[in-house]
RNA sequence: GCCCAUGUAGCUCAGUCGGUAGAGCACUUCCUUGGUAAGGAAGAGGUCAACGGUUCAAUUCCGUUCAUGGGCUCCA
């Protein structure tokens, strides 16, 4: 048959494998290390017959992104069969790869314990030595149904029925390596001394599909590459995160804390932590007034009755917290909105007012459930910097073309790219597909007026209308949910809110809940990993450090800390009775941004020498032309997004 | 919420196969006046997460609670 094989037309004989058809193309090397091969749209195992229909035949290597994830997988049945042969009675369920390698789910009659998990490992590496063949072969449903039967593996069963149902196949393909047999679409390595890097990283519960109804398996995790170098690059990598985890830098640079006497889930904001937070809000509430924000306050508990009317006490009942008062049920609040619908409602709006756009930092206390949460990335109370924008219908789309230029100049300051995504109409909501098209088409329309490409989740929007989410991404490319613009057809509704229209008449307004940050905790977190810890220096607690070289210079020292003070810097002098080389490490593991050395030196000059955290020290220069240099470089980046901003204390002590 | 692991000084961690504990850093005092990532000495600091049980005796073993960590979407 005459196909194409790695770009080169070619006639190969009938009944060849895709390994011999591959050979006629490529060197006996580049065959040698192909993992299977691509076959028009579909991959294929090496020692396959060559499918009839297949115009087209490629390689594909371990290096790939498909190669990768083959051998993951190939890494799960490897595992799956270093599990069966320590622990016989162990049952099998599922073994997919993954994003960060693969994992595989037992039944077993105890945990596994991380001792188990290097026998495993040890077990693994023995067959990967032994460089068994993965051999595939295909058997009707009911054949498959006998052979897991035989063994046992009733989970295997429950996929067949599945499949059979799902999919309408007639027969499954099952592969083996050793004396494995798993239930598998493949396509594997050719064999197992093929996987070439490999580790098992952790062992945790999991549901049988997720499901917390079904019984609980042991997972067992693990991570695979195409070579050593690659994993170790990958381990590097994961060490990395260890070293910029929040909450460690939490920790040691004195941000925040969390206490076991006052719950899980609530941050303790030490005075660096409660300074950075306050700066950002400082900002937020700044940049909102500037774009037509007005700043609003609601009250932390309101009436269960109001919960009720705006179905929040139907829906979110489970995440909320109440509290009893003169024999009066109140919620606590998980959001902001009600008191912004009512403040909209508190007297008659016209037409000629709208938009209205109340912003709100606003704390609400969510009750999450106690697996999830996580420093500050999962908390129960945070800051919302929130606004709801009441609008009227024709005036939608420029209103988030201005939130979505909102988000992107905030984020420019932080230095964070970002990506789009629009949600659209699920399958359980409400509201006429009129309001829908109309509020998906606005959302669609703004990105596409600013020229900001999005992705589009079907069906993913929330039950009371469509939405955009933005995600970031960290220094790391892990990309993080912070701002979303939804649609809500719902409490305008609920709430009757109205607007007197032209034409004399009350007409409903839309609404839009949008949060820029989200939660600024959360927010603070990803911005500390992102950074290191080493945060802008218009967000750095302390800003400066005047470090003596010894007690002589502790006057002039004192002189140049109320010099820079008066200038609004944020500094701190060192006068401590230590070595520089000390007080230089301390302030360099602090992340303060400028040290700046002093010594007779510097007296004698009236200047101060300065040191960077970053290395790329600016040099002695005076304490004036240091302050011009810090107050510039603060409001860098603020410029792109045509804004400015200056947070200034004057601290007399 | 569920599964597993962990909880010892402010931080990072040893240790006790059941006889109430130790290091380094940080802190305090003293010596040292030292030019860009740790000078030296002494001292103080712990209901061994909380509560209950077993025991002559529990920080250690068992149970419960709280907190922390890894998971609980990836569909053969």
């Amino acid at each position: 048959m005459h196909i194409e094989v790695a770009g080169k037309a070619l006639d190969v004989a009938e009944g060849a494998t895709v390994a011999q058809a591959l050979a006629l193309a490529l060197s006996g090397k580049q065959v040698k290390s192909a993992v299977c091969a691509r076959c028009g749209d579909a991959l294929v195992d090496l020692s396959c017959p060559l499918p009839a229909d297949c115009p087209t035949l490629e390689p594909i290597f371990a290096e790939s992104p498909e190669g990768l994830t083959l051998t993951r997988h190939s890494a799960a049945h490897i595992m799956a069969e270093a599990v069966k042969r320590l622990f016989p009675e162990a049952k099998v369920t599922i073994g997919p790869a993954i994003d960060s390698g693969f994992y595989y789910d037992f039944e077993y009659s105890r945990p596994f314990t991380p001792e188990d998990l290097v026998a495993i490992e040890t077990e693994m590496t023995r067959i990967v030595g032994k460089n068994e063949d993965f051999t595939r072969s295909e058997l009707t449903l009911d054949e498959a149904r006998t052979v897991f039967g035989h063994m046992g593996e009733t989970y295997k069963i429950e996929l067949i029925d599945d499949i059979a149902e799902r999919t309408g196949a007639k027969t499954v393909s099952i592969y083996k390596n050793g004396g494995f047999v798993d239930l598998c679409r493949g396509p594997h390595l050719p064999r197992t001394g093929m996987l070439k890097a490999f580790k098992l990283m952790s062992v945790a519960g999991a549901y049988w599909r997720g499901d917390e109804r079904n019984p609980m398996l042991q997972r067992i995790y693990g991570t695979a590459f195409a070579s050593p170098k690659d994993l170790a690059k990958y381990l590097t990598y994961l060490e990395e995160a260890k070293k910029r985890d929040h909450r460690k830098l939490g920790t040691q640079l004195d941000l925040f804390s969390f206490h076991e006497d006052v719950g899980g889930g609530m941050a303790l904001w030490h005075p660096k932590g409660a300074l950075v937070r306050t700066i950002i809000e400082d900002f937020e509430r700044k940049e909102h007034l500037k774009r037509g924000y007005d700043i609003v306050v609601g009250p932390q508990i309101l009436k269960k009755e109001l919960w009720e009317r705006s179905g929040h006490y139907e829906n979110y009942r489970e995440n909320m917290y109440f509290t009893e008062i003169d024999e009066v049920e109140y919620g606590i609040k998980p959001m902001n909105c009600l008191a912004h619908m009512l403040i909209f409602k508190s007297k008659t709006r016209s037409y000629r007012d709208l938009p209205h756009r109340y912003f709100e930092l606003g704390v609400v206390h969510r009750h999450e459930k106690s697996g999830v949460l996580h420093g500050l990335l999962r908390v129960r109370q945070f800051t919302q910097d929130d606004a709801h924008i009441l609008c009227r219908p024709d005036q939608l789309r420029d209103e988030i073309v201005g939130v979505v230029n909102f988000v992107r100049d905030v984020m420019g300051v932080f230095g964070f790219d970002f990506t789009a995504e629009i949600s659209t109409r699920p399958d359980k909501s409400i509201g006429s597909d009129e309001d829908w098209d109309r509020a998906t088409d606005a959302l669609k329309n703004a990105l596409d007026s600013i020229g900001l490409a999005y992705e589009i989740n079907e069906g993913d929007g929330a039950f009371y209308g469509p939405k955009i989410d933005i995600k970031i991404k960290d220094a790391l490319e892990r990309s993080w949910q912070c701002a979303t613009i939804q649609c809500d057809f719902t409490l305008p509704e609920r709430f009757d809110l109205a607007y007197v229209g032209q034409d004399g008449n009350r007409h409903r307004p839309v609404m839009l809940h949008r949060v820029i940050l989200g939660s600024v905790e959360r927010f603070i977190g990803v911005l500390i990993e992102h950074c290191a810890g080493a945060l802008p220096l218009w967000l750095a607690p302390v800003q400066a450090r005047i470090v003596t070289v010894t007690d002589a210079q502790n006057e002039y020292a004192e002189k140049v800390l109320q010099f820079l003070t008066k200038k609004g810097i944020r500094a701190e002098a060192d006068t401590r009775n230590e070595k520089l080389g000390y007080k230089i490490r301390e302030a360099q593991m602090e992340k303060i941004p400028f040290m700046l050395v002093t010594g007779d030196k510097e007296v004698a000059a009236e200047t101060v020498n300065v040191r960077s955290r970053l290395g790329d020290d600016p040099g002695e220069m005076s304490p004036e032309a240091l302050a011009n240099l810090i107050v510039a470089a603060c409001e860098e980046p603020f410029k792109r997004g045509g804004m400015s901003y200056n947070f200034s204390t004057f601290r007399t002590s």
